[in-house]
RNA sequence: GUGGGCGUAGCUCAGCUGGUAGAGCUCCUGGUUGUGGUCCAGGCGGUCGUGGGUUCGAGUCCCAUCGCUCACCCCA
C-alpha cells in the first residue's frame, strides 16, 4: 500500500491553505493591538514540562501524549498543549524581571494520541495567548475580550461565552470534600469509570455526559456556590468587565476544564455549527503553573483556539483564491527563454503572473489561462516575434493589441487597475 | 479503548434477488490554417481496501483484517 497521511493528520491543501492564512493574520493583528509579542517555542520538551505543568491526573498526560526517548536516552514528548511550554520559557530566560506582565502567543501545532473525530485530530494547531505577572481580573477579562474579537473578525458563527471560578487550591479542599461526600452517597448509581475518576478529580464528572453520571450531579453542591471570599470577588470583577465591554456570556457553574492548572477564572468559547467538539477556544487563570515548573511564584492567564474547528465552523468552504494579474502563452520554448527577465519583472512588480509550459498549443494554454482565472494573456509566437511584437488580450472583453516585446511589463502595468 | 456507519476511477457516486465494471465532474486531445470560459466528439484513468472461503462464476454472499468516519471519553 502506499504511504497515507498517519491517522489523525491531514494534508491542508492551498484552498483551506488561504483560510488558514487568514485566520493567522486576523490573530496576529489582534494580539499585536493588545501588546502581545509572539513565541515560538520547540515542537517537543522535555516529559516532565507536561507532568509537572498539566498533572498526572489528567487525561493528556496519562494517556495522550507522544513520548519517546532520543538516542541520548533523554525522555521527550510532543506538545500536547501550549501553556506549559510558554510557562517553560517565561521561567527560563527569567522574564519576571521584564515589566510585567510579559504577553506572549503563538501559533503552533499540538499532539495527543487520541480517537480522531469531527473537530478532533491528533495533530491540530492552536492558536495561543498567555500573560504572566498579574493578578489582576481586568486581565481575565481583556483575554476573554481578545478571543471574541478574533471571532467577530472572522465571522465566526453561532459562537457563545460561558465562564465560570474554579477558585483557588486551596480554598477548593473543603469543596472538594463535600462534593465528594456527595457522591460517595450516589456511588451505587454510578457507572465504574465515573466510581474511579471521582477520587481523582469529583470535578471532572460535572463533564460527564453519561444519563445516571448527570442525575447525580444534578443537586450536588457547586463550587462557584463555595468560593473563597477572595476568589468571588475576583469573579465579580471579571463579570462586570464583561458587562461594561458588551460581550454577552453565561455563567454555567459545571464548566469544569481538563487541565489541572487552572485557578479561579475558567471559560470556554463553543461553536453550535460544530458536532461533538463544540468547544472552539478556552482558557483560564493558572496562578500557580510557573512555580509548579520550578520557577518563580508568578500567576498568569491564557487561552488557546483551534484552528481546524475555527476552520469547520467557518464552513469550511475553500477560498477560490483571487486568480492572476497576466498569463504569458509562449509556445516556442526559445522566445519562452528571452522573455524570463520580462517575467521575472512583472512579479518584481506584485502582479500575479503565470506562464503556460512551452510545447502545448495555444488553444490549450488558453484554456488553462482561462482556468486560473487570468486576467490578460500575453501571446508571443513565431508572428509576433518576427516582428518583435507581443498580443495581449483582455480576457474578460476579448480585446487585443499588439505591443513592441520590450513594453509588455509597463503596458501591463499601466493599463487597467493595477493589483 | 468501546459502539454505529462506510470502504467501486483524482473527486461525487450508480451498479435489482451473484454472470467476468458504469455515469457526472476534473484532466488531456480534437471540432482545418495560432486564441479561452458555452457546446460537440474522442481519450487517459479502477488488481471494485486487503486476504481467505462458498460457487461453474462474486463488486454483489460468508469470515477475517486494515482503513475512513460518527459517537462515548476527553478536549482545540
Amino acid at each position: 500500500m502506499a504511504p497515507r497521511a498517519p491517522k489523525g493528520t491531514r494534508d491542508v491543501l492551498p484552498a483551506e491553505g488561504r483560510v488558514r492564512a487568514r485566520i493567522e493574520s486576523v490573530a496576529a493583528e489582534v494580539m499585536a493591538a493588545n501588546g502581545f509579542g509572539r513565541v515560538i517555542t520547540p515542537t517537543f520538551e522535555e516529559t516532565e514540562v507536561f507532568v509537572r505543568g498539566v498533572g498526572t491526573a489528567t487525561d493528556i498526560v496519562r494517556k495522550e501524549m507522544y513520548t519517546f526517548d532520543d538516542r541520548g536516552g533523554r525522555s521527550l514528548t510532543l506538545r500536547p498543549e501550549g501553556t506549559a511550554p510558554v510557562a517553560r520559557a517565561y521561567s527560563e530566560h527569567g522574564m519576571h524581571k521584564l515589566p510585567q506582565p510579559v504577553k506572549l502567543w503563538y501559533v503552533a501545532p499540538m499532539f495527543r494520541y487520541e480517537a480522531p473525530q469531527s473537530g478532533r485530530f491528533r495533530e491540530h494547531w492552536q492558536v495561543g495567548a498567555e500573560a504572566f505577572g498579574s493578578e489582576d481580573p481586568l486581565l481575565d477579562a481583556e483575554m476573554i475580550a481578545m478571543l471574541a474579537e478574533i471571532y467577530a473578525r472572522l465571522d465566526v458563527p453561532e459562537v457563545r461565552l460561558r465562564i465560570s471560578s474554579m477558585g483557588d487550591p486551596v480554598g477548593r479542599a473543603p469543596y472538594r470534600e463535600a462534593l465528594l461526600a456527595h457522591l460517595e452517597r450516589h456511588a451505587d448509581s454510578l457507572p465504574a469509570d465515573a466510581r474511579g475518576r471521582m477520587h481523582e478529580n469529583p470535578l471532572r464528572l460535572f463533564d460527564m455526559k453519561d444519563r445516571a453520571v448527570q442525575a447525580a450531579m444534578a443537586d450536588a453542591p457547586r463550587l462557584l456556590d463555595n468560593l473563597d471570599d477572595a476568589s468571588r470577588e475576583h469573579h465579580e470583577r471579571v463579570l462586570e468587565a464583561l458587562r461594561l465591554m458588551g460581550i454577552p456570556f453565561e455563567v454555567d457553574p459545571t464548566l469544569v476544564r481538563g487541565l489541572d492548572y487552572y485557578t479561579r477564572t475558567v471559560f470556554e468559547f463553543t461553536c453550535d455549527r460544530l458536532g461533538a467538539q463544540s468547544g472552539i477556544g478556552g482558557g483560564g487563570r493558572y496562578d500557580g503553573l510557573v512555580a509548579s515548573l520550578g520557577g518563580p511564584e508568578v500567576p498568569g492567564v491564557g487561552f488557546g483556539t483551534g484552528i481546524e474547528r475555527i476552520t469547520l465552523a467557518l464552513g469550511g468552504d475553500a477560498d477560490p483564491g483571487a486568480g492572476i494579474d497576466a498569463y504569458l502563452a509562449v509556445p516556442d520554448a526559445g522566445i519562452r527563454l528571452e522573455l524570463m527577465p520580462m517575467l521575472r519583472d512583472l512579479r518584481r512588480a506584485g502582479l500575479r503572473v503565470e506562464a503556460g509550459t512551452a510545447g502545448r498549443g495555444l488553444k490549450a494554454m488558453m484554456r488553462h489561462a482561462s482556468g486560473l482565472g487570468a486576467r490578460r494573456v500575453v501571446i508571443v509566437g513565431p508572428r509576433e516575434h518576427a516582428e518583435g511584437l507581443a498580443t495581449i488580450r483582455d480576457m474578460e472583453t476579448g480585446d487585443q493589441v499588439e505591443v513592441p516585446v520590450g513594453e509588455i511589463a509597463s503596458h501591463i502595468m499601466g493599463g487597467g487597475d493595477p493589483a
